[in-house]
DNA sequence: TGACAACCGGAGTGATCACTCCGCATAATC
DNA sequence: GATTATGCGGAGTGATCACTCCGGTTGTCA
């Protein structure tokens, strides 16, 4: 049953081809790249122009923009999830739960859509973005627990509240954008509140 | 001074017609209510059949889709800036303080284009809104100055701060929505960060 | 009440967008 | 190199939206 040569794909599907592969890639970077710059009501035709593409290249790998935004969505959280898991191996884990913070927020004032896919993951509103949502929430909750278990949190809040206050910061630092001195001195009044009293 | 009969129009131009006045103010309302359950995207002739009006009416009033969005802005700031003009005669500074941020977050919660109103006046993009923002920041500017004096919140931040985190907790809020429970505790967070230490 | 200007309704217009379709190019396999 | 299925490009399609225009209506004032 099994060809001799040709490396089986992992399900029933045929390997797709190389340039298939290589044009999905930029398809996808294209799309991070355009929606940081100019929100998710960007065009298709602006991406796939980005990309080095034809618009039916980008449909044909992803059949809808919703599902062309729930992967640019998915990459950018995964990355997320993995610094997040960097963090976890920190000496000190009251810095480094409020390093992370800082980090998103940072990340939220420069890349356009990038809240707004905070905003979904902490709600789950797509199937596919729940998985990766779900990573990144138990990725942010082992550094709450391990902060709050050394002291440097309170402990009377939870993964909830932690995950609207990083929403509502993101949010914050995408429309006011411009001032980062502002933007620190507000984010220090959360950290303060956040702090085991 | 004051002519017999037809009271003059403030400006150079004619006192507008009875019926013209009515349909404005059904536009201006209806547009309020649509834009709030379903977010800036609403269609015109979804607030014109909301009216009772027909498209043409519309945008004879408002001539534009941005300056409808812009008048149902500057009425929902201007009456917050009322609300918080009505809270600097209060007995305790602190509490006005708190129940007026506490008050703006509600708010947000349940109408949709409201924080996107808010985050407006914060940044002041639009010149119409400028002077409705402006208002707004007056009244919290005071409201903070009394909270201050009253030893009631710290005095290392200033309005842009405060600005900043109204702002992101009433975005957080509107995506949030649901758990009043959650809400209620990531805003205590906020508010325990902005005491005096 | 009559006359006129102001105002109204809603079909029509042009632009934009997500998405499709098919003739052509090309990677994979012999 | 020949063959073939997979993938590509981009003009085309239908839907939606902001906005316009004009024949009919209505408020206003004499």
């Amino acid at each position: 049953m099994s060809p001799p040569k040709p490396a089986a794909a992992p399900d029933g599907g045929r390997r797709p081809r190389a340039d298939a592969l290589r044009n999905r890639a930029r398809v996808l970077e294209a799309a991070e790249a355009v929606f940081a710059e100019q929100g998710t009501t960007a065009s298709t035709e602006q991406v796939a122009r980005r990309a080095g593409v034809g618009v039916g290249t980008v449909f044909r790998h992803f059949p809808t923009k919703e599902v062309l935004l729930e992967a640019v969505f998915v990459a950018q959280l995964g990355r997320l999830a993995t610094e997040a898991d960097a963090l976890m191996s920190a000496e000190d884990p009251g810095a480094a739960f409020f390093a992370f913070f800082a980090r998103v927020v940072d990340h939220a004032a420069t890349k356009n859509a990038f809240a707004a896919a905070l905003a979904e993951a902490g709600v789950d509103v797509r199937a596919t973005t729940a998985e990766t949502g779900q990573e990144l929430r138990r990725a942010l909750g082992s550094l709450l627990d391990r902060a709050q278990e050394a002291g440097a949190v309170r402990r009377d809040i939870g993964l909830p509240e932690i995950l609207t206050l990083l929403v509502g910061a993101s949010q914050a630092a995408e429309h006011v954008g411009g001032d980062a001195d502002v933007r620190a001195r507000a984010l220090a009044v959360i950290f303060d509140g956040l702090r085991a009293p």
